[in-house]
DNA sequence: TAATTCATGGACTCACGGGTACAATAATGA
DNA sequence: TCATTATTGTACCCGTGAGTCCATGAATTA
């Protein structure tokens, strides 16, 4: 990732001492802990420095100031969950088991504690940092979004069901497995994240309707 | 509300000016906005009661500290809130039509501006305020959940759809009208909240696959 | 009228935390 | 070795904003 080095550093390895890029890492992993676990105005810039076991100094150095170094941890932060999206196995030829397998994974995804921190965060800083939360949406929900509408474009093309608008009914359907009063009540910390068990009944049920309802063979 | 008053206020009316109500009410009402607004964090308590049009040694007389005015400010609005929801009109006997109706009434409230950020600012402060963020899942969601579970129960004792779980299709039936990605692009400031039309078209295709999916006498 | 409580506004205290200054030292390229 | 840049620790500056103090005046009950 050159064009990282290049927005980050800005210079090209003079003559000096270079930065260490193993500090980098550590400031990094100890700001996104910090961020994610307090947000950005409660987050104390001393306990970062403290818990990366560097100077503050060292901090203003490669992150310039604080907002600098929120977008560069959350960035970071962004790109390692889309890999983990992005590692998911290939999808099963049978259409009931491609969705189910991908929504079960999706919503673990989806509800696991650091993904919606990593929302709720942006979703109160969207206002003051419109470019960190659409590279989120694009590489999170987007990639969800455009793998399922992918598989129902794919199952309309030969025939297996029909659908008057793919993408509104990706759009419902994924809306389905992940979102609802449930999963508000775990943003309000009045539950847990469900168990791989629970989220796999859950897409199924939603699966199943889904089938249900606009398969082309009769079924039952 | 006499048990408001109490909790409150405290005192049985002694001798001397009692507490101006309207300025209470004033005060309320500009720390929402600006709660609603900034969050807490980058709320002022001066801009609130100069918006007020009060001093400040009074916002202090009637709510203590900081975080009671939060409080305060926050059970007054749920409680607006939860009204707004208690006003929606008899549900129609059809049963595609009682959903459709009370579907789209729910989505163009959940994703108004308000409740999307009193819902932000709750899922940020769960931690903090346990009590508060209980108090608005039982008078928003839940009682959204409720209503749709009681339409669904009803039907099915009727006969007229069958569901091997009510509680558990409800949920998913009112996350599929409410929360897909295109909300969560809502909440990152991609996108506005929809217009009556794209709720109502939601809602009627989720409902739509629900009814399809279900129905006791023969679909296709 | 007297006693009591509320409200005002402005000045004030005080803790907190972002960011900087500086002097010393370490690592690198030339 | 020399110039250059990174890093450190500590001490510091300084804006900010919550919460308080106080003297004055207004509303209310007895």
């Amino acid at each position: 990732m050159p064009s990282d080095m290049a927005a980050q550093q800005g210079r090209k390895q003079g003559p000096g001492r270079p930065k260490d890029e193993e500090k980098r890492k550590a400031i990094l992993d100890a700001a996104c802990r910090q961020f994610l676990e307090n947000g950005i105005a409660a987050t104390r810039v001393d306990r970062i420095a403290s818990e990366a076991g560097v100077s503050k100094m060292t901090v203003y150095a490669h992150f310039g100031d604080k907002a600098g170094l929120f977008a560069a941890s959350v960035r970071s932060r962004t790109e390692t969950l889309a890999e983990a999206l992005a590692d998911l196995p290939d999808p099963p030829a049978d259409l009931r088991r491609a969705l189910i397998t991908y929504g079960t994974a999706f919503v673990l995804f989806l509800r696991s504690p650091d993904v919606l921190r990593l929302d709720l965060i942006l979703a109160t800083e969207a206002a003051t940092h419109p470019e960190i939360a659409a590279a989120f949406y694009e590489s999170g929900p987007g990639v969800v979004l455009g793998t399922v509408t992918g598989i129902l474009r794919q199952a309309c093309e030969r025939g297996m069901i029909r659908l008057p608008d793919v993408d509104k009914a990706a759009d419902s359907l994924v809306a389905s497995w992940c979102h609802g009063p449930d999963w508000i009540a775990q943003r309000l910390a009045l539950r847990g994240p469900p168990t791989r068990e629970e989220a796999q009944e859950r897409v199924q049920r939603s699966v199943d309707w889904f089938l249900a309802a606009h398969a082309v063979k009769p079924q039952d």
